[in-house]
DNA sequence: TGTATACCGGGCGGAAGGAC
DNA sequence: GTCCTTCCGCCCGGTATACA
């Protein structure tokens, strides 16, 4: 019978399991560097509801803390509304870990259901250790985990952004990627008004939070430039043109403020969109 | 069925380090 | 030197599981 201590590091697949770090963590006044390590040990257990269970002391062989300290950080990400944490019981009462929500979206709606996360790299048996895994590699039992992703693209994006080479050799996107001449040739001439510096900081952010692997990384960009155009209604014109002496920090920290807008777009149609369990939705707006 | 062991979350007290 | 914060170790009460 399974137990819990599935949920205990795995050295032999933890090189394999991931999770997803959203922006507007970083930006939390109430989360310190102590947080986000909680909330990223956490979020590599989450299944794709946000949802996850590991002990404390999980969480603390894993941070290499005392289990102590996990407990006050944990009860601090509570008080801070980042994570929701529900105690369980067994059948006949027993006290069990705690089940953690992690709050995924910005704001103080519900846990963003995740199938609308934009797309990762395709969970194949070939998948780089480096690199996220689907929500059913991951080692957390979960009998509720809706779907493995194996097999299929990741719901809720159009295919255009699923990435689906099992056979090809995919590239992560360098931190200091830029489009060729030829793929900027095409972005102006098909998107004029764009600041397409922003926009291709913004992809190169989203690449490397999420992991994103392309064998193609200009088409992938190009892909997106279309598909970010099309979620908004007004076309990705920023009020202030790129400023070449702009504060790199600076800079980032706006992007991130604009990928949490993105997001909260997401969410909001999420909600007006009763088929999102269907995997239908075209996720336009996601990074 | 009873016992031993393991695991769970919660809490307390003390040590260590930094700030004033 | 004092105060505060952070962190750790330990204990507690409770349940789950394995085994004789």
């Amino acid at each position: 019978m399974p137990t819990l201590n599935t949920n205990q590091p795995n050295t032999g697949q933890e090189t394999t399991r991931w999770g997803r770090i959203p922006a507007w963590w970083l930006s939390h006044p109430d989360i310190d560097a102590d947080g986000l390590a909680v909330l990223a040990a956490l979020s590599t257990y989450a299944n794709a509801r946000g949802e996850c269970w590991p002990s404390q002391a999980t969480l603390a062989t894993a941070l290499k803390r005392s289990r102590s300290t996990v407990n006050r950080i944990l009860g601090q990400l509570a008080d801070a509304g980042v994570i929701e944490v529900e105690p369980r019981k067994s059948a006949t009462g027993g006290r069990l870990s705690c089940l953690y929500r992690l709050r995924l979206e910005a704001g103080s709606g519900p846990i963003v259901n995740v199938q609308a996360m934009p797309v990762r790299q395709r969970d194949t048996d070939v998948a780089v250790v480096d690199s996220p895994c689907a929500a059913a590699r991951q080692e957390q039992l979960d009998s509720n985990k809706p779907d493995s992703l194996a097999g299929r693209g990741r719901e809720g994006v159009s295919a255009e952004r699923v990435e689906d080479h099992p056979t090809g050799e995919t590239q992560a996107v360098p931190a200091d990627w830029m489009p060729s001449a030829a793929d900027l040739t095409w972005a102006r001439a098909k998107h004029t008004g764009i600041d397409l510096d922003r926009h291709v900081e913004g992809f190169v952010l989203r690449c490397q939070a999420h992991g994103y692997r392309y064998r193609d990384v200009g088409a992938a960009w190009r892909s997106w430039l279309l598909q970010d155009v099309q979620a908004h209604k007004a076309p990705l014109v920023f009020g202030t043109p790129t400023v070449s002496g702009m504060s790199r920090t600076a800079d980032k920290i706006a992007a991130s403020r604009q990928q949490v807008a993105i997001w909260a777009g997401v969410a909001d149609r999420l909600r007006q969109q009763p088929s999102v369990e269907t995997g239908a939705i075209s996720l336009g707006g996601g990074w």
